[in-house]
DNA sequence: GTTTCGGTTCTTTTT
DNA sequence: GAACCGAAAC
């Protein structure tokens, strides 16, 4: 490979950053301003200067980053960023404890509990006490209490006590729940998201020589979105970067929008203070949007003093300005999209050049119909992710059970496929065979077999020649065999007796039997799947780009990705800012970022969408106030449009 | 006592 | 769509 010219690739503040002498870095790169570029010009820079990659660490918050990262490093220096570790910090997490978790308590094998899976043991540990009736909170805001207590390390008591101050919710009750959550984990040799980081701080506290390796290994280390990073997070990567301080952050502290699960955008904020000698760079000037756009983010940023003030410098020209739109109510903010957008498109806008951003999910809700209805084309970035999906689950669920036959929650989701099991049922059985279940010989299948009712023990003959094939045809390492002889023999059927949309459902069975192809075992493969949120930033983006299509996305999910057109939905009180999160820690201030995040994805057109009304369910009508957001910025700084339609 | 089914309600954000 | 609830079915 012919050697990178830097000088030329990048403009005088980020190659001054990717040039940086070793040492503690701080970068701070607002929107639009290089910033993936920037590290993965350092990585280059690194590997040039001879670096071995295998000990270059680089951190991000997505698989999409990590993976978006380590393409575009390869591209630059080639094959010899290969071994370069890369991956989110849950992923690292799991990988260090997956060799020293013996030494916090688990056996390696441990399972990595979803959401979902967390969410049904909290249900069935508080339906143990009775509490699953009214005045007690749902497994979702109970989660999110242990969660916000594990990533910011406080007691639980501390979050609870500040949740339901005004509720007359027994604050005990809370921790009996939480301790006979702790404690079925445990039971089940089982870790949640949260103890993944948890555990893998542990180690590091707890084991100097494993820490000591790690520090050894890793020469330098680089960090995405920092300004993403909790506690937990924060100081796992100052433990390890303690002996080489060879540690460069890069994030914008006004696109900090994770406070609700625990980021602390103090983080980078007191990074200087930490690291006295931190060298810090700053990237202002972007390339992404026309000054229009620009303008209305620099109005966002100068709304919240307690922030790096910072200023956003465009290099593109331009008088264009964002469009303020006016309608009635969902309906006809649905069709202003739509009419702008076949304009668009024939004024030469791909579909997918543009992008619909909105702060909630069910903001789209009448959009996506009047998409549907008039046949165009388009891609939502979900809110279910793809791994989470029952007949995702399904399916692995013997491959889970065969490969690790105390897997009580894999057991319990088999079984219950079966007719007659139910969750008690399945428990009840699994009990009896003495909490394991070994579908790897004949001796186990029939054990189990013998437990089952007459019309599950039926059905569930047809499952079992797997679970011998799996020994006889050595399927250990081909987790995508596994999974394909259960649907051919089971689950097939399955599906299409319980799904009306069966099959779209087994179409997603196989794109995941052909990722699998991915891993080299079955365990390698269970291992990680759990971290695997989405499958489209994990399989070919290709596929993704290729089509033309409009694309539907939160906020949250656009965060790092750039449109030539934006639409922002329901720009008004209530909504956008979401009322539901105005009381919340972060409150007005993380709104505010997640706006400035919005509106800095347009590159030449932003339209900010303020429907008057809001319809109710029983066909009431909710007046809506303009975001504060959006009455902020001078009047002159933005184009009005009214949806003239009805 | 459990499972299954049908109807109702609600939907923030993610590893 | 899925989680929840109540009622019917096993």
């Amino acid at each position: 490979m012919s050697p990178i010219n830097f000088q030329k690739a990048l403009n005088a503040e980020q190659l001054a950053a990717v040039q940086a002498p070793d040492g503690p870095v701080l970068i701070i790169a607002a929107a639009g301003t290089g910033k993936t570029r920037t590290i993965t010009y350092r990585v280059a820079h690194l590997v040039e200067r001879g670096v071995d990659a295998r000990r270059i660490l680089l951190l991000t918050f997505t698989n999409r980053a990590a993976r978006e990262m380590m393409e575009r490093a390869e591209d630059l220096v080639g094959a010899a960023v290969g071994g370069l570790w890369g991956g989110t910090f849950h992923h690292m997490a799991n990988r260090m404890l997956r060799r020293h978790g013996d030494l916090v308590g688990y056996k390696l094998d441990y399972t990595i509990l979803d959401e979902d899976d967390s969410r049904g043991i909290v249900r069935v540990v508080a339906d143990g006490f009775g509490l699953l009736g009214k005045h007690f909170p749902k497994p979702d805001v109970l989660l999110s209490v242990f969660g916000l207590a594990a990533n910011k390390e406080l007691p639980v008591r501390e979050i609870a006590a500040k949740q339901f101050e005004d509720h007359p919710i027994d604050i005990e009750d809370v921790l009996r729940v939480y301790k006979a959550y702790e404690g079925r984990k445990r039971q089940l040799n089982a870790m949640d998201f949260d103890d993944l980081l948890i555990n893998g701080l542990k180690l590091f506290r707890e084991q100097p020589s494993v820490l000591e390796k790690y520090q050894d290994h890793f020469e330098y280390i680089l960090v995405d979105e920092y300004q993403d990073t909790n506690t937990i997070q924060a100081e796992w990567v100052d433990r390890l970067a303690e002996r080489r301080r060879n540690l460069l952050v890069v994030g914008d502290d006004f696109q900090s929008i994770y406070s609700w699960r625990g980021a602390d955008y103090r983080n980078i904020i007191s990074f200087p203070n930490r690291y006295a000698d931190t060298r810090i760079f700053k990237l202002e000037t972007n390339y992404r949007s026309l000054p229009g756009i620009l303008d209305v983010a620099n109005v966002c940023i100068a709304g919240s003093p307690d922030q790096f003030q910072k200023e956003l410098r465009p290099v593109r020209e331009g008088s264009d300005k964002p469009v303020l739109v006016r309608c009635r109510a969902g309906e006809e903010q649905a069709l202003y999209v739509i009419e702008r957008i076949q304009q668009l498109k024939r004024s030469g806008y791909d579909l997918k050049d543009m992008a619909v951003l909105y702060r909630a999910h069910f903001h789209a809700l009448e959009l996506q119909l009047e998409l549907a209805r008039q046949r165009i084309p388009f891609v939502i970035t979900s809110g279910v992710r793809f791994f989470e999906q029952a007949h995702i689950k399904d399916v692995c669920s013997l491959l889970r059970l065969i490969v690790n036959p105390e897997d009580e929650l894999a057991f319990v989701r088999l079984t219950g496929l079966l007719p007659k099991i139910g969750e008690k049922t399945a428990a009840r059985i699994f009990e009896a065979l003495g909490r394991q279940c070994d579908l790897k010989t004949a001796d186990g299948l029939k054990r189990l077999r013998d437990k089952l009712p007459p019309a599950a023990a039926a059905m569930w003959k047809e499952i079992e020649p797997i679970g011998l094939a799996y020994v006889s045809d050595h399927l250990a390492d081909d987790p995508g065999e596994v999974i394909y002889r259960f649907v051919q023999t089971f689950y097939d059927e399955y599906a299409v007796e319980t799904f009306e949309n069966a099959e779209r459902r087994l179409e997603d069975v196989n794109a995941l039997i052909d990722f699998t192809t991915k891993f080299e075992s079955c365990e390698a493969f269970l291992g990680e799947m759990a971290l695997l949120t989405n499958l489209d930033a994990e399989m070919d983006t290709a596929q993704v780009t290729q089509t033309d299509a409009l694309r539907l996305s939160t906020i949250h999910q656009a965060k790092g990705l750039e449109w030539s057109v934006v639409f922002l939905l329901w720009v008004v009180d209530g909504m956008f800012p979401s009322s539901r999160s105005m009381n919340e820690s972060g409150g007005e201030g993380e709104e505010r970022r997640l706006f400035y995040v919005a509106t800095t994805r347009a590159k030449d057109r932003l339209f900010l969408c303020q429907p008057e009304i809001r319809r109710t369910r029983d066909g009431g009508v909710i007046p809506c106030e303009p975001s504060r957001f959006v009455t902020e910025i001078p009047p002159d700084l933005l184009k009005n449009d009214y949806v003239r339609f009805i």
